[in-house]
DNA sequence: AGTGATTTTGATAATCATTCTCATGAGTGC
DNA sequence: GCACTCATGAGAATGATTATCAAAATCACT
């Protein structure tokens, strides 16, 4: 692992929550520690790959990442507070699999949030 | 409603599915009707805000749009020609149910949706 | 129908996140 | 030091979405 990419994951690390690729940038640039948007995006997408940062997207389209260590999972979200509580859903996974492949699709990828109201809200 | 709005609007009631901004312009176009990109947004903006119709996100951030008084289902969408598989989950509805009891949340919506390739692509 | 006011349209330009390109630089082994 | 590989990052390219704005359609009223 380069220092590039680790200060990329760092400044996640640090958040402890979503940041947006932009913002990840723009951080470690005041750092005054020298990187690129190509960098950051790229360091970015591997850690997605191997399911060490989560990715979801805010309602314009951007993408956030977040550290997340608990391999792949899905996420409740309370859209009144945005607390988000990670779900397992190995469930989910099989059955998003079978369904494809009943259908004669390949290379599936799936969606699959909740949104609700937390009990604080 | 104007004659390029209910445009929109017929498209995607004949799709029956997730469809891209772009799909439905094209589509437009392609039924020799005159419509521009930044009417079909309007009018899908306007649509969505009114609950008309449903907005989701692709993984690579495109907005996917589909009518929403159709009863409650879900899709498998092929990414490269559009053809959609409508889904019965009443699995899922189930997990989902529970998932959000036991967090405590209220009022739980949900977003289950697959993506892939289909057999001709 | 005529007229002026208001809304809608759609071609085009602008924006913004993301990806691509490629010359440069850093690191590693010999 | 030297050759070689691979990551880096500046800038260009891409693609969806949004803003602009003049022309066209629609409306309200006579």
């Amino acid at each position: 692992m380069s220092k590039s990419q680790s200060s990329v994951l760092a400044t996640l690390e640090k958040a402890g929550g979503f940041l947006s690729a932009q913002q990840i940038f723009q951080s470690i640039r005041k750092q005054g520690k020298s990187t690129g948007l190509a960098t950051v995006y790229r360091t970015l997408q591997k850690a997605a790959s191997e399911n060490i940062v989560d990715v979801l997207r805010k309602d314009d389209g951007e993408a956030l990442y977040r550290l997340c260590d608990t391999g792949h999972h899905h996420h409740l979200l309370c859209t009144n507070c945005g607390k988000t509580v990670e779900i397992e859903a190995s469930a989910v996974e099989k059955w998003a699999n079978s369904v494809a492949k009943s259908n004669g699709f390949k290379k599936v990828t799936h969606v699959v949030e909740l949104f609700g109201l937390c009990q604080k809200c």
